[in-house]
DNA sequence: TTGTAGGCGTTATCAG
DNA sequence: CTGATAACGCCTACAA
């Protein structure tokens, strides 16, 4: 099927290319027979605008790019969500690529979407990140860029998180009110700043409260898996019998933490007590009913967007555009999993 | 930052575009000499070519459509993971698009990929599907169209599925074959054709086994929600006491459906044995164990970007292309939920 | 109110 | 081996 173009509808009612455009647009310098007849015509063709050519004229293609570790994962399918929808509003699209957690593949992603040359990049970094090269490039392009979830700090770019230290802090705090006296943390990988800040949250909240820390009772993941949450279960049991509370780095690894004192009868929340963070669909659904730590994330996918359009509008305009950082609320479940209820 | 051009290099150079042009993709008419001093200042300058001007000339943007009903939905996900993998190594990017289940918003964007003149699209169904007119005018308008999952028989298109029928019929003979004589089915809404095609497989299966169909026994989904699980099964418990076996036509509502029982202290499988659908990631968490039907999901991604490039290819070359149909299998997966193990 | 001309950055054709 | 020229389809000064 050829498509129509203005030529075509120019040709057809004998007037030049430019009025056909103009009209199409209804611009004011055209009258209204003109308006009448092109817009009818059009519509009878079925024409729409070839956004190749659009694109190469205007310079800009209502097309961001989304780099994210995981899509198969609540959280991050949650602030997609939240994304799309809010980027749908402002008639942007959205190309999702995945990092799978890799460094490498995170590279070739945002190199990907330079060369498409989306209007805009938004990403949560993968667990390997610790060099930020091509994170730089971004901004050397002066490529509207926004940082969410898992970001770099020494990145100067618009942000959108939460206060982990302090979530953390929070849940900590809400075992030790129960009673725990020996808390483990499971936490999350080295690199991620979120994992990072979860883990000094964890050590400031036993600071607090008199409990010396031991790093004996500090477990780190590699992978971030429902497996790990089973292996860390069985390994803080044989090792350290008298763990009476886990905070849990977030509810899948949790949950494989609880599936396995499930099976070996261990009472929860009465001898060991677990809190996850992140507040996944399925926490609320398996027994014990977990409780976790609420993190907005369709919410952080809209806000994200927001910012990111901030920059693509100054961007246009060729004025100068400020980072700015938004921090969300994050708010304590408390379930079944811990005594505090 | 202003993006280096072919001109640019050209003008540096002292040469033409067009060398520049062939240089930069090493062809054989172009001296080794101008190809390497071509390449060696291309990289100096960071050149990528301006996908928008490449677009416009090759009319194709090595970028796909995908439209789903759910993102926040752990087969979906796994879909796009497949899509979004698969495309990758081909060279193609995805542009993800959410119909939220509602017909209109489906319509919609549709509208959107073909105006982005996306080089496929690949979609399945909303549940309020029932017309197809938006459908239609995608291959009116040639543009190379998968269709998977949820699908509709009229579109002559190619489709990934699995036979619904087939794995409903083996679900329900399960809970036959374990002792299970009156068998409730809680079903989808009344559009998709996977719905239909569960639904009819529950009725062939009593019907091989001389049980006597009994619509009272039959509850519709509207949602297809967790909490539609819990109103079914108290539902259930209320009208039909004597029910000993439900089949689910998905995994969340029967996670719903397990919720309900364990709170109300009913046995499973001793008393009522339950299976679902699709096996999500959820089902092997909760306790019981939920057993179910494996149904591919990222596989049938994969498959669907294949069918697909296949046709861009076929399209491209302006050769005519026959539609396929891919049937992938499903796996009977037995856990603690039903007898049978 | 309408139209002419030029250009966005590439690629393809064809002549030198 | 190299380059001039003409598209691709649209937009936008500027001229008529």
């Amino acid at each position: 099927m050829k498509e129509t173009t203005l030529k075509e509808i120019a040709e057809t009612l004998g007037i030049s290319i430019t009025t056909v455009s103009k009209a199409l647009k209804s611009k004011s310098d055209v009258s209204k027979k003109t308006i009448e007849k092109v817009l009818a015509l059009a519509e009878e063709l079925n024409y729409t605008p070839n956004s190749f050519a659009v694109n190469l004229r205007t310079k800009e293609s209502k097309t961001i790019g989304l780099i994210i570790p995981e899509i198969v994962h609540h959280f991050f399918s949650n602030v997609i969500n939240g994304i799309i929808a809010e980027a749908g509003k402002h008639g942007y699209l959205v190309i999702i690529l995945q990092s799978n957690e890799s460094l490498d593949l995170e590279k070739k992603q945002v190199a990907l979407l330079i060369n498409k040359r989306v209007d805009g990049i938004l990403m949560s970094l993968s667990n390997e990140s610790n060099n930020d090269y091509h994170l730089k490039e971004i901004l050397r392009r002066s490529i509207p860029f926004v940082q969410f979830d898992k970001i770099s700090k020494l990145i100067p770019s618009s942000k959108v998180i939460i206060d982990d230290q302090k979530a953390a802090i929070e849940a900590v705090q809400c075992l030790i009110d129960s009673g725990c006296k020996k808390i483990a943390h499971i936490r999350g990988p080295v690199n991620p700043q979120n994992a990072i800040d979860r883990f000094l949250g964890y050590k400031k909240a036993l600071e607090k409260n008199n409990i010396a820390f031991n790093s004996k009772l500090v477990y780190t993941c590699v992978d971030v898996t429902f497996e790990e949450g089973l292996t860390f279960a069985k390994q803080i049991l044989e090792e350290h019998p008298d763990v009476d509370g886990i905070f849990v780095i977030t509810d899948l690894v949790a949950v494989g933490v609880l599936a396995y004192f499930n099976e070996k009868k261990i009472q929860i929340p009465q001898q060991i007590s677990i809190i996850g963070f992140s507040n996944w669909f399925m926490s609320k659904v398996i027994t014990p009913k977990l409780s976790t730590v609420d993190q907005p994330s369709y919410e952080m996918g809209v806000e994200a967007f927001n910012l990111l359009l901030e920059e693509i509008i100054s961007h246009k305009k060729n004025s100068l555009f400020t980072p700015r950082t938004i921090e969300l609320e994050t708010k304590i479940i408390l379930r079944e999993s811990t005594k505090n209820n």
